[in-house]
RNA sequence: GCCGAUGUAGCUCAAUUGGCAGAGCAAUGCUCUUGUAAAGCAUAGGUUAUGGGUUCAAAUCCCAUCAUCGGCUCCA
């Protein structure tokens, strides 16, 4: 398509949604003639409005029903057939007060505008306006900045439609009112439709809870506790092999590896001011005694303890403290989701204690370390964002100067390392600034994963100190890291990106021996056997299905490979092939088939 | 946490307006001994998420709680 090059605002698309979005509230107006209009934008995909309905007889906020919905709908696509021009005009703001007198939150983005303090996406303005931009399609008139399409016949009716409702806050709020939004879908025409509609359907199909139940990785009971998720033999098969490689690769950088436990004194904390920041997603401490303890919501301050343990000299410098650490954080019960959003997590942790001069090379070693990991999984696509902190927020700890220290060295070295990245404000960690890792998968959705921060406070929190070469006491530096990010959400985005079809290495079961009758178990166990003494995960389908079968079961389970026996295989000592992408390769030595598949296993290969 | 929807067998779903809770798959047993994506027959499986309430009668209506899903806010 032409658009490609194009920034998203000046494509046809944006138009196209942008003009559904006010033809919808339109629509909404005809049936709801009380509605009070927030903002209407395009979105990634599609666009939104957002309406207050007012409230009902018991004070309760009226909300949209499917049928509201599916009224909406059908009323709005009336709209677009009836042709009507979008109109573009503009009006004093006072003349904009007037008109949309009985139109709050109009009236506060209008004021919003002539203050000169946020335009209507809540984004700062620079100088306060003397006029506002305002569109009209028959008698609906809204502040809008544009574009849109000419007629609303541009927007197809057959290329859009409503996807759901749901609440959302005033300017993003949680203080100020809940609105009902309503988010819709449009494109050029009906086959884009349908395939942007195919595309939430294999999204759908490749849920990670959908798959950890199919597949018997996870489970996660209520009973337990909601955002608790229990890791099933399969599922933990499959993190070890992460852990495993990560370890792996961890030792042969000079990592550490340490355990800590999963409470600790309240007073820790405080100490490392973590206290004040997760309070509110906290489970509360436990009371014994005169003690209060804390289920841990970081692993930073046990591994200074650790630290703190001795005295250090320059020359045990760096210092990297590693463990795949669980930590517990009171999450929102509406945030919970799968295992990419949960209540007790393991963070791939390491701190790496640094001279000044040893921390740009150390956080060199670190980012390539992430790129090596990604790489390995076979996501090549990702990038970089370095999180600083928001200049009015009361939210961060530590000096400006800290801040400047932290934000230079990670750029400093993100530029040595050739690394693209962008800055955002308000993405920091409460003690410093933060280099994170985004990745996208094979569906375009964006994850963050790992990530590197720089921390001049929590060294200086607890007095932590190594004799120098001057031998006066100097201050380390700390790295905080985590490639993974956290495993579970990192296996959970693993499965969605893979469809639940693994690369070998980290295929829970790599292998099925299929007999195909009673008679061929004995060689099938014996195949297995050979198998698993070359360190691979086998099963043998012993069960009376008939064969056919059991190659279903072993497809379903995405297993990527079946190897049948029969009477031919018992007699020559070969297995016959089979791949989960439904590759027949015919019969081979049992040996030839053991090489090729532990060198797969031994490269990481993506390939079967 | 807030707004909305949902919760029936291990899984996916049925059950007219309130009137005896059912099917497929999975499980178990038996028969068949099978050559690359579902053999046949039989059996078992439920305090309809939990706790209250309305009613002669509740899976169905009402209230509360828990959980899940879709949003918002927040985040690894």
């Amino acid at each position: 398509m032409s658009e490609q090059n194009i920034p998203y605002e000046e494509t046809d698309l944006y138009r196209i949604r942008h003009s559904s979005a006010h033809v919808m509230a339109e629509a909404v107006l005809e049936q709801f003639p009380e509605a009070k209009l927030a903002i209407g934008p395009p979105i990634e995909d599609g666009f939104y409005y957002d309406f207050d309905l007012g409230k009902d007889d018991n004070d309760k906020p009226i909300t949209f029903s499917e049928e509201d919905l599916e009224k909406i709908e059908a009323k709005m696509k009336q709209l677009l057939k009836k042709n009507a021009p979008f109109e573009h005009s503009s009006m004093s703001i006072a003349e904009a007060e007037q008109f949309f007198a009985d139109q709050p939150y109009k009236i506060e983005l209008i004021e919003d505008l002539a203050a000169g303090r946020l335009d209507e996406n809540g984004n700062p303005t620079t100088e306060p306006a003397n006029e506002v931009s305002i569109y009209k399609q028959r008698d609906f008139v809204d502040l809008c900045r544009g574009p849109h399409v000419k007629f609303t016949k541009q927007v197809k009716a057959n290329a859009v439609k409503l996807l759901r409702t749901g609440g959302a806050y005033w300017r993003g709020d949680e203080h100020k009112p809940q609105l009902q939004r309503i988010y819709g879908t449009a494109w050029h025409n009906r086959v884009e439709l349908e395939q942007y509609l195919e595309r939430l359907e294999e999204a759908k199909a490749r849920d990670h809870r959908r798959l950890g139940k199919d597949l018997g990785l996870f489970h996660i009971s209520p009973l337990v506790g909601a955002g608790l998720p229990l890791w099933l033999p399969k599922g933990t098969v499959l993190r070890m092999q992460l852990e495993d490689f990560l370890r792996q690769a961890q030792t042969a950088r000079g990592y550490l590896p340490v355990i800590t436990p999963h409470i600790g004194k309240l007073d820790l904390y405080i100490t490392s001011g973590h206290y004040p920041y997760y309070k509110d997603s906290q489970y509360t401490p436990i009371e014994l005694d005169d003690d209060k303890f804390l289920l841990k919501p970081m692993n930073c301050p046990h591994h200074i303890e650790i630290y703190k343990s001795q005295p250090h000299s320059y020359r045990d410098l760096p210092l990297r403290l590693a463990e795949f650490g669980t930590v517990y954080r009171y999450e929102q019960s509406g945030e919970l989701n799968g295992l990419t959003r949960v209540r007790g997590f393991t963070v791939d942790d390491s701190h790496l204690f640094v001279t000044p001069e040893q921390l740009e090379d150390e956080f060199i070693a670190v980012v390539d370390l992430i790129q090596y990991v990604f790489e390995t999984m076979g996501f090549h696509d990702f990038r970089a964002r370095l999180g600083v902190n928001d200049s009015d927020s009361d939210k961060y700890a530590g000096t400006p100067e800290m801040w400047a220290q932290g934000i230079k060295a990670i750029k400093q070295a993100a530029d040595k390392a050739g690394l693209n990245y962008v800055v955002e404000e308000g993405e920091a960690a409460f003690y410093g600034p933060k280099l994170d890792f985004i990745f996208r998968d094979v569906l375009k959705r964006e994850w963050q994963l790992g990530t590197v921060q720089v921390d001049f406070l929590l060294p200086e929190r607890f007095d932590l100190e190594y004799t120098a070469v001057d031998g006066q006491k100097h201050r380390p530096i700390m790295i905080h890291r985590a490639p993974f990010g956290s495993m579970e959400r990192f296996v959970g985005i693993l499965i969605e990106h893979f469809n639940g079809a693994f690369p070998l290495w980290l295929a829970p079961v790599q292998v099925t021996v299929v007999p195909i009758a009673d008679r061929h178990n004995a060689y099938a166990y014996e195949v297995a056997d050979k198998l698993k003494q070359a360190g691979m995960r086998v099963e043998v389908d012993a069960s009376s299905d008939r064969m056919n079968k059991k190659i279903r079961n072993a497809q379903l389970q995405k297993i990527p490979y079946m190897l049948v026996v029969g009477d031919r295989e018992a007699a020559d000592g070969t297995v016959a092939v089979r791949t989960r992408a439904n590759e027949d390769r015919g019969d081979m030595a049992l040996s030839v088939f053991i090489e090729q598949a532990t060198t797969l296993v031994e490269t990481k290969s993506m390939d079967l």
